[in-house]
RNA sequence: UGCCCAAUAGUAUAAUGGUAGUACGACAGAUUUUGGUUCUGUUUGUCUUGGUUCGAAUCCAGGUUGGGCAACCA
């Protein structure tokens, strides 16, 4: 009763139904994918889509593999797309499969073809093509279309039989020639395809066409709303064609724009491409755009649900920011994940003042937004690792960190100042030398001391270490697809650095698959499956937002 | 070239004939023991030309631009 959201265009479409009495106010909607490809965040999209509108009009959804091309799909496949709905956190209605329909769809050709709307075609896949035509040629028949009902029921029957080979017969309906669109040109309704089919095995030869057995498919199941992406419009005339002349429950297709991300490719034939030839690791790349990709990386599902919210639902062609995604993530893990200190590119420094050998614990608090976050140990000693960037030798004006005879606070310890370093043959600074303020100490400062900066690190002596993978965008272009030549060129090559030796604190070596930590000022990160209990390994999820770094890219 | 779909700040999205609003981003400031978070403020928009109307982002017509379709893929 809260909230005043205005509705998305198929919400409207789905209330005037309702309103209507359509279907006596019955909402069953259809998540389809075929199974031949790991499933991305479009599909999430759609996946919100169709599953939130059941969920918002009291309906249901179906899950329906869209199993109709044996040679492309897989059981692989149907697996990790039941695994990703789930994490996504839906559940269907029935899980079901257009090859359960097989049987149907062959009576319903049958029937088409009694009606005389349906013939056995001879010609070849050329020849069709030859005799459609052009958009503005109107098309030719072909002999075959002038066959008798009987002599088409007969061969029909014998292309089930198997008598044919690949592509020697097909099944076309009887449409319209000279039609506008191309699509209502005697379109093929079956093929021949001696193959096995992962679910009927070999008891098939003959497949029906997407166009011949989605429409069914969502009509046995009495889909009330079957909602799509955009390049099906075209198909729409003849999804309602098939219905009424075979006279069967009138289910509506509705069309959305699917989603878009800058700097990553969606479709599967280049996600596979990615895959095949080794450009990533795997579907699961937390680089990769797939819902298990993303999953690895650290995305939470409800980042990616808020993602889906918020870019909304229409018909125009989109291309959303990738900062809008990193946006919702860290807008979660803000308040959810606790924070720890780790050092990625570790530098050495040495507090001169403080007595060698004397440990000190401090309290850490876990989480500032989490009143019930807790507080953790610390480990503090007088030889210490914090970041390579956090010292410079000549330090420009609104560098608020450490430097010679600057001042700097080690966050939740004590307030330093950097007195000296030593570098190396190369001219690396290989330690750094500091004093510290013994009554600056946190929680209790009686230094009077205000600093600019604060800095994190970990003591050397009790720091564990750990693998850190750290992924930036897969391409180096905003919208790949849509630039000339081959898109692999494009490939960002910085896109994974693999820091072998960080330095955090102990208790992460605890931490298991799947947690989530934000290293302070550093990002978000989270376990990989690859850990072991001799080594963590970490994936940046997303960086914090820098306003250092911008300011001081500004100078360039 | 034929048919189809679309066009609102940089990116998305709302306003359904009656004040062009919201989010992300950007910029500026405040707060901050994360250059994070939070808070405040600023900036930028109805593709175009006509028409209908008291009134048009919205309806109509023409144009422009972008996208889709012409697979024995889905």
């Amino acid at each position: 009763m809260s909230e005043e959201r205005s509705l998305n265009f198929i919400e409207q479409i789905v209330e005037e139904d309702i309103a209507n009495g359509v279907n006596d106010g019955r909402v069953l909607t259809r998540f389809p994918p075929e199974p031949n490809g790991y499933l991305h965040i479009g599909h999430a999209k759609s996946i919100v889509l169709n599953f939130g509108l059941a969920q918002k009009y009291n309906g249901k959804t179906n899950l329906r593999f869209d199993d109709t091309n044996p040679v492309t799909e897989d059981t692989e496949y149907v697996e990790s797309i039941k695994e990703d709905i789930r994490w996504l956190g839906f559940e269907w209605e029935k899980e079901l499969y257009a090859s359960d329909y097989f049987e149907q769809l062959y009576a319903f050709a049958v029937k088409l073809i009694e009606k005389g709307l349906a013939y056995v075609e001879d010609a070849t896949a050329e020849q069709i093509a030859a005799a459609k035509g052009t958009p503005t040629v109107p098309g030719t028949p072909t002999p075959a279309r002038s066959r008798s009902v009987a002599e088409n029921l007969d061969l029909f029957a014998r292309m089930r039989a198997g008598e044919f080979k690949d592509g020697e017969k097909t099944l076309r309906a009887k449409g319209d020639l000279a039609a506008p669109n191309m699509h209502m040109r005697d379109p093929l309704m079956y093929r021949i395809k001696h193959a096995h089919h992962h679910r009927t095995g070999d008891k098939w030869c003959i497949y029906p066409m997407y166009d011949f057995a989605h429409g069914q498919s969502d009509s046995i199941e009495n889909i009330t709303h079957s909602i799509c992406t955009l390049e099906f419009i075209p198909h729409r005339p003849l999804y309602d064609w098939f219905i009424k002349e075979l006279d069967i429950f009138p289910s509506r297709q509705y069309e959305f724009a699917r989603l878009n991300l800058t700097y990553t490719v969606m479709s599967k034939r280049k996600l596979k491409q990615l895959v095949e030839e080794g450009h990533v690791r795997g579907w699961d790349d937390p680089r990769m755009p797939t819902i298990s990709g993303l999953r690895r990386r650290g995305y939470t599902a409800a980042s990616i649900r808020m993602l889906c919210e918020r870019v909304g639902v229409q018909k125009r062609d989109n291309m959303i920011e990738l900062g809008l995604l990193e946006f919702c993530i860290r807008e979660e893990l803000n308040k959810t994940a606790n924070r720890v200190m780790a050092v990625l590119d570790p530098v050495k420094l040495v507090i001169t003042n403080y007595p060698e050998g004397q440990v000190e614990e401090l309290t850490a608090e876990n989480n500032p937004e989490d009143e019930n976050g807790g507080t953790r140990t610390l480990h503090f000693s007088n030889t210490l690792y914090i970041e390579r960037e956090d010292f410079m030798e000549n330090p420009p004006k609104k560098f608020f960190r450490l430097g010679p005879g600057n001042m700097v606070r080690l966050k939740n310890a004590y307030i330093i100042k950097g007195e000296s370093f030593d570098k190396d043959a190369d001219g690396n600074i290989t330690t750094i030398y500091a004093s510290y303020l013994p009554e600056s100490k946190s929680g209790g400062d009686q230094s009077g001391l205000t600093v600019k900066g604060t800095i994190h690190w970990v003591s050397a002596a009790h720091a564990a270490t750990a693998e850190v993978r750290i992924y930036d965008r897969l391409f180096t272009a905003e919208n790949p697809a849509a630039e000339e030549g081959d898109f692999k060129s494009l490939i960002n090559p910085d896109s994974l650095q693999v820091i072998e030796k960080a330095f955090v604190e102990p208790g992460l070596l605890q931490a298991k698959p799947g947690e989530r930590f934000q290293f302070l000022r550093k990002g978000y990160f989270s376990v990989d499956p690859d850990s072991t209990p001799e080594k963590v390994v970490f994936n940046r999820t997303v960086t914090l937002k820098d306003a250092w770094a911008k300011e001081s890219a500004k100078g360039k």
